[in-house]
DNA sequence: ACTGATTTGCGAAACGTTCTCACCTGGGAG
DNA sequence: CTCCCAGGTGAGAACGTTTCGCAAATCAGT
């Protein structure tokens, strides 16, 4: 894990800052901020949940820049932009393609890699005769921690 | 094709009249210019371009009223609600699962019953362990006709 | 018809997101 | 190292979609 970019503690700010500028983007506390909250928390976070936690570090952050410079950073590849239930987009640095798992429940957000994935996709360019260039899936339900809720303790 | 319920013309009206009583919910004229209006369009409608509709039969219909019908139909399950890109909520009476294709040129939005879904969803359910209770699938690219653009005609 | 719970229309408010604009700053040029 | 300005920032207003609150209207069971 991490093979290319972020070890999980200390000099961050020197790979997020190459990652920026390499990108041709401006680097700037905001947007260092923005990404290095995003990665730590290792979650799906909306953009009022990542001001929460840029506040930590940028006590003056307005809500307006993380939107502003979460787009940005869409734009440049280095994070991804996408949209769970009904209301709010929310933000990742995993970059790759892949899917979500929502919980009903608890809300929790899994990752997921389908190996079939791509065949669906294949069968769907196949017969529909459409290019597909880009695609969303997104499960619901309960997660095992609460399809199988934890039994409470018996007494002898 | 509507093997159950809407024939394409005229006595519409008692049918979704019945499946509004069954449902248990109040059967109301703008209940009913509704559903088929939104029936009729076969098409993936906001709820802004339904109360369009819907005004040619009540002009004084109301946009909340709208929005409150369309819950309370899709709470009944007689009508499903969707999300497409990113900013506002589509609604249709096919109610059966399926999928859908988004063309980014000229925004044409059209079903899809993927055959290979159910052994992707199976795929997801066996090896993370969750309780898949439904999911969404939405692809993104250009249709048929907006990848092969009919070609100029040429003076010989 | 009478009645009570539901639904409607309207305007106002909520919500997430984007814009405006004056001020500030990152980073290349000199 | 300093200067400079395209580009970024903060604060609040504005935006588009959806919801809410309330008084008046209406569905449906008697």
């Amino acid at each position: 894990m991490d093979e290319l970019g972020q070890p999980t503690t200390g000099t961050e700010v020197l790979n997020w800052t190459q990652r920026l500028r390499r990108a041709g983007i401006r680097v700037t506390p905001q947007r260092l901020a923005i990404v290095e909250a995003l990665h730590d928390s290792r979650d799906h976070l909306s953009a009022e949940a990542l001001l929460l936690r840029v506040r930590t570090r940028l006590p003056g952050a307005s809500l307006a820049t993380v939107y502003r410079s979460l787009d940005t950073l869409r734009d440049a590849g280095i994070i991804h932009q996408g949209r769970l239930g009904e209301q709010r987009n929310f933000y990742e640095t995993n970059v790759e393609p892949h899917f979500h798992f929502v919980c009903q429940r608890c809300h929790a957000v899994e990752d997921l890699e389908p190996m079939k994935a791509d065949a669906l996709r294949r069968e769907i360019a196949d017969t529909s005769g459409h290019l597909i260039r880009s695609c969303r899936l997104e499960l619901f339900g309960l997660c095992r921690d609460c399809r199988d809720p934890v039994p409470p303790p018996l007494g002898v």
